[in-house]
This record gives C-alpha cells, structure tokens and sequence, in this order.
DNA sequence: CGTTAGCTTGAGGACTATCAATGTCAGTGG
DNA sequence: CCACTGACATTGATAGTCCTCAAGCTAACG
C-alpha cells in the first residue's frame, strides 16, 4: 500500500503522509503500541475506529467454537485493520499482535468527516477492500478444493511473500505451529506430519519457531 | 443494496438513480440482457468495466482444474459485478447468468472520471466492498471447519435469504444441484446424498430443481 | 430403437481429525 | 541442584468423513 503518486489530500495511505497518521495519536488517547500476543481488538466488541499498522505483525481471527479459530489473515506494515465501512458497530473479528506493534488508531469520527470531502481516502480505501476481497475469494476457493499438503504449501509461500525471507530463505517471522494450522485450516497434528515431511524431502527447514523454506519450486507445485 | 437516503451526485445505489444508471446503458453499446446460462464475463478477459445488474440472478465462479470450479458467490437484483477497484486489468473469476437478467454496463472510463469528483459514489463502491469482504471472511472460516453438511445447510439458507421464498418455504430460483455443489464446496454425489437425508428429515423437499424449505430451523441448527 | 445426458446408488479407499500416550524443554521454587 | 509443572512437540492407533469410480437407471430425443 505504499502508493508513489500521492496527490495528497493527505490521501494517508503513503509514506510521505505518515505524519499526518502520527499526529492523529497524539489527538486520541488510545494504545497504539501492542506488544507479541497482545489483543488489538476482540470479536464482539463495539468498533471504535479503525487501525494503520505501522510496524509489526499481526493476525486477524475468528473464533469457532471452544479452543478453534481460524486465520482470516495476516497484516503487516501499511495494512488496515478492523475498519467495516462504517455500517456495522460491531467487531466480527478478533485481531492479535505478532510481533510487537506500533500503530495509529483513527477514530470513526475521523472518517465520518473526512471521506466525504477527500476523495483520495475514499478512493484508496475502496481500492484496499477491493483489493483485499479478491484474496479472500482467491483463498476461499483454495479452502474448498485443495487437499491440506496444498494448503500448507499454500500458507507458506504466502508469509514468505508477506513477511520476506533472509538470504537463506528464512521467513522473517516467529509464527506457532498452531498458527500456521489454523490458517490453513486444518489441526496442530496434521500440519507436524506434513512438515515433518517437507522436512524430509528437504523442502522446508526448521529452526525453532523460524521456517526455512529451501526450494520454493517444490512448495509451488504442491500448492499446484 | 437500496440506500433510502440518497444525496444525489447521483449516488447510483439507489432506486431513484436507477435511470441514470439506465441511461449509461444507451451510451455504449455493451450487451446488457443475458439469457440463463450465458456468460457475462470470463475469467483471463480485460476488464472493460463494471456491471451492476439490474434484474435476474448471476453466480461469479473459479475454474479449478478441469471439470472443477468454485462458485465464489451469487449476486442478484441492485448488485454489483466485475468491478476490482481499477488496478487490474484481467478478470480472475467469471460470472455467468442463472436466469435471464438485464444489466447496466459502466465502463472503466467513467469510473476513472467520476470517482475523484463524486465522493458519494466512491464511499458507496467502498462500502460495498467492506460489506462483501466481510461475508468473504465469514465464509472462509466456514469452508475451513464445517463439516459438509453443515456448508450444504448453510448453501441453503444463504439462497433463500437472497433469492428469497414463496409462503411454502420455496427458494426462489432454479438452480442446479451442481451448482449448489461447487458453492457448498463439495461434489454432485455427496450433495446428493445429503439432499436424500435432509428430504427423509422432512427438513427440505426438492420440486425438480426448485427447492422447499421445511423446517428452517433444523437447518439453522446444522449449519451451526 | 439406440443414444446421450443426467440421476441414483453402491463399494472402496484416501485423507484427515481425533484421541491418547509419551517426550522435551524452560522456568520455578524448594 | 533437582523435582515439579505447564506448555508444546512427537508419534501411533483408530475411526469417520467424503471423494472417486463405476455401474445401473430414467427420460428425452433424434
């Protein structure tokens, strides 16, 4: 979302606005720095805003049923977090730091008075959610036909392209075993059996809570 | 998708901009009424514009394979098709009509015009996409952790809330048991078989390939 | 009457969740 | 230093769900 040619308005969604993101922080007095594992917002609870991630990681969830969630997705720096539209009042996702965090929270208020005389927010912000919702289709048809070995491969390759890779291939994220099933939908067991696996065909490497990922070709073909 | 307050710019999501909307039909020369079964757009073709359909009932579907395709969702009267925010230029699903429907075609060129200066429109389209981002996720969690039957009761209830009932419980469209299929992600056979339960249940009663919703509540309770 | 397409059913087996048992490891407090 | 604890890792056994394949069946249609 570091979009070159801002025509400023601020448009807000380039690095030479982020001031103006900043400034906001000090004008309400909410907590924009959350550190690994905290809760940023909570399914259920009323929406007061929405979020700039500025550093860090984070990951949006639902919950589903006791000790189940799902993944929804992953955000880094640049990406928006738990803002609807304005028309619900109601969170119907949950979102939790991965890394330590930094943030601006920018109030309903804000927007309310904002997007109709900035078109450029509007404009940007409609880009964002049409941008966001093609993935979403995208991996909602992965859901629905690709067996889980796919959807692991799948799950991989995306955190490596999100969160980068070292020169080794190491994924620049500390992410749980538990995590990357639930965004794979599927359970803790099953996806130690497949990385077991990968491990096996030296695919994938691990050290501790990082992933190597070694041949990246192999990863594609299995995730057809 | 029927906002009662309107501001005119025109806002186009309302009915009394329908005309507008209408009159852009005369302008270009795009085919706007389909026949059941015709395809509007294809997935790989560019992107010329923007359909908002006007009457009738249009699923938007995913190849996947040979023979194999995900039915991404179901559109019907007042929404919108085909649109990505103008960043990208080749569809990556396609919608095609399941009963015979008419369509106002905008083509990109008055998007690109009228957006900057029409904050309405372009709060509108964001919105619209916040809404179906958000039902995305939703069903994307779905697709990961119900169970098959749970994602055909599920199928079942979504239809008869969008295309709605007749006063004995019957969804009003035609629709194929494949097609419910490749929505409920899940093959012909298995639906069928579930088909074969549910109508021994009571719980539905299949009329050729109109569909009677019996007991609505068993449903809600097995789509958890 | 043969052909084709879609409907219906059965059998078999692949895949994957679940449950349970055990292993590992870091931290905690005695 | 060592036992204890809780969280997480690892593995095996089992069973259930659902896909695939294949075959019979029906109905429409030239």
């Amino acid at each position: 979302m570091n979009i070159s040619n801002c025509n400023r308005n601020p448009c807000f969604f380039c690095t030479s606005c982020l001031p103006e993101w900043r400034a906001l922080n000090s004008i309400n007095k909410k907590n924009c720095t959350f550190k690994r594992g905290e809760t940023i917002f909570k399914e259920g609870n009323p929406i007061e805003g929405m979020y700039f991630l500025l550093t860090g990681a984070v990951k949006v969830h639902q919950h589903w049923e006791q000790s189940r969630e799902t993944i929804i997705r992953f955000a880094t720096e640049k990406e928006v977090l738990g803002f609807r539209g304005m028309g619900d009042n109601i969170y119907t996702v949950s979102a939790t730091a991965l890394e330590n965090s930094t943030a601006c929270f920018i109030p309903n208020e804000f927007l309310r008075v904002s997007l109709p005389v900035n078109p450029n927010l509007s404009i940007r912000l409609m880009q964002l959610y049409a941008g966001e919702l093609q993935l979403a289709e995208k991996r909602m048809s992965k859901l629905a036909h690709q067996d889980v070995k796919g959807r692991i491969a799948d799950t991989l390759l995306t955190l490596l392209h999100k969160f980068g890779e070292d020169e080794n291939g190491r994924i620049q994220l500390r992410i749980s075993r538990q995590d990357i099933a639930s965004y794979s939908g599927t359970t803790y067991e099953t996806l130690f059996r497949i990385f077991t696996e990968l491990t096996s065909k030296g695919i994938i490497k691990t050290e501790g809570k990082t992933i190597v990922i070694r041949k990246k070709n192999e990863l594609r073909k299995i995730a057809e």
